[in-house]
DNA sequence: TCTGGGGTCCTAGGACCC
DNA sequence: TCTGGGGTCCTAGGACCC
């Protein structure tokens, strides 16, 4: 830890990012695979239609294969290549012990999503705070990361990725136009390919460019407050506030995508049910109760439709949930080929709801 | 490269009411 | 009476992220 004299303490933020997760946490448990080509996706059968890597190794990356690509495809740029089958409740666990580790310093720990930690913390000297997370996450759980440092989560997460792989690095205010500003748009946090195609139409192709727009003139292309959120984001501002308070989820669902296309009318009746049912076991363990049900439709090609009803009161009951599915399913007109059904609920808000409410500065 | 699964939040339009 | 305007709820879709 820091003490002493030097720069005066203040508030920053962390973001710790682990590197390469999922697949660390698979080398982990086969240490016979390091240095091999691995991909990590589905059940792990390559020749399976239809399932897409959720990450691959640097050794898989050099012929060309990366997450989000169909394993087939994979198959065929890197046949020697080991297919691992994903198993959330490993990363689940690892997660946790990662989380446990920060948890163990003087700071605030907000858990976003299984690789991810923003860390609040007040300190003279970030970096060494950060080389001491680093080092403490690595001794306990073999699993090495990224920490970027920022004013706000925003920056923090850029940092992050700056710091890649197993780094440390600081992007605040200070630093913010220089490293930021002739980058193209999608490199802030919140900017995707859409809205940067968009903003490029509108003649603003970079961060910089962005950060100087008429709010007003965004507003009537984005939105009253995504338009003004897009220039928040390219001057570099983000939210400060770094909160313990666990994440109230605010729904729930699950989907599946066939091997083949669905016809029979019957089968995606059964398949809905099902799914209805699983979305309300999920709900009743979570100690949650339904108040909208939501199904989806994904058609061949890759049309995707959606319907939905309020449901006359919350609920957790299984043959309610599936009844309700099955009447929002009715509205679809089935004629054509199906790829995906999906049911998922909206929850109601816990009695003791605290919902972390985010507003912009 | 024929394109997963699990989420969050915002927008726009129509219904309905006063 | 042929027609205003605001507020709220509901629904469908879009964009983004991990």
């Amino acid at each position: 830890m820091t003490t002493g004299s030097g720069p005066a303490a203040r508030d920053w933020v962390l973001h710790v990012d682990l590197d390469q997760f999922i697949a660390a946490v698979e080398l982990l448990r086969h240490p016979e695979l390091r240095g091999r080509p691995v991909v990590v996706g589905g059940s792990g059968d390559p020749t399976r239609p239809r399932t897409v890597a959720a990450t691959a190794t640097y050794e898989a990356r050099a012929y060309g294969v990366h997450s989000g690509m169909p394993l087939r495809t994979a198959l065929r740029r890197c046949p020697h290549a080991v297919f691992l089958p994903s198993d959330p409740p490993a990363y689940e666990a690892a997660s946790a012990r990662v989380m446990a580790v920060l948890r163990g310093f003087p700071v605030r720990v907000e858990v976003w999503g299984w690789d991810e930690a923003f860390v609040g913390a007040t300190t003279g000297d970030p970096e060494a705070l950060a080389a001491d997370l680093r080092q403490a996450v690595l001794d306990a759980t073999e699993l090495s990361c990224s920490v970027g440092i920022g004013d706000n989560k925003h920056q923090a997460k850029l940092a992050s990725a700056f710091a890649k792989p197993a780094g440390i690095h600081r992007l605040t205010g200070a630093e913010w136009a220089e490293v930021m500003h002739d980058r193209p748009t999608d490199a802030l946090w919140g900017i995707g390919a859409r809205t940067a195609r968009k903003l490029a139409g509108l003649g603003l192709h970079t961060v910089g460019r962005l950060a100087a727009a008429d709010p007003a003139e965004l507003a009537r292309h984005f939105g009253p407050t995504n338009g003004p959120w897009l220039r928040y984001l390219a001057e570099g501002r983000g939210e400060t506030e770094v909160t313990t308070t666990p994440w109230v989820p605010r729904g729930h669902g699950r989907e599946t995508t066939f091997p083949e296309d669905l016809t029979d009318a019957r089968d995606i009746s059964a398949c809905v049910a099902a799914l209805a049912e699983q979305v309300a076991r999920d709900a009743a363990a979570d100690g949650r109760t339904a108040v909208r049900v939501t199904v989806k439709v994904r058609f061949a090609p890759f049309l995707t439709r959606t319907r939905q009803s309020k449901l006359p009161g919350p609920t957790a009951d299984p043959a309610t949930l599936t009844r309700a599915a099955l009447a929002v399913l009715d509205r679809f007109d089935l004629t054509r080929p199906v790829r995906l059904l999906g049911v998922s609920v909206e929850y109601a808000p816990p009695a003791d709801a605290a919902y972390t409410l985010t507003t912009l500065e």
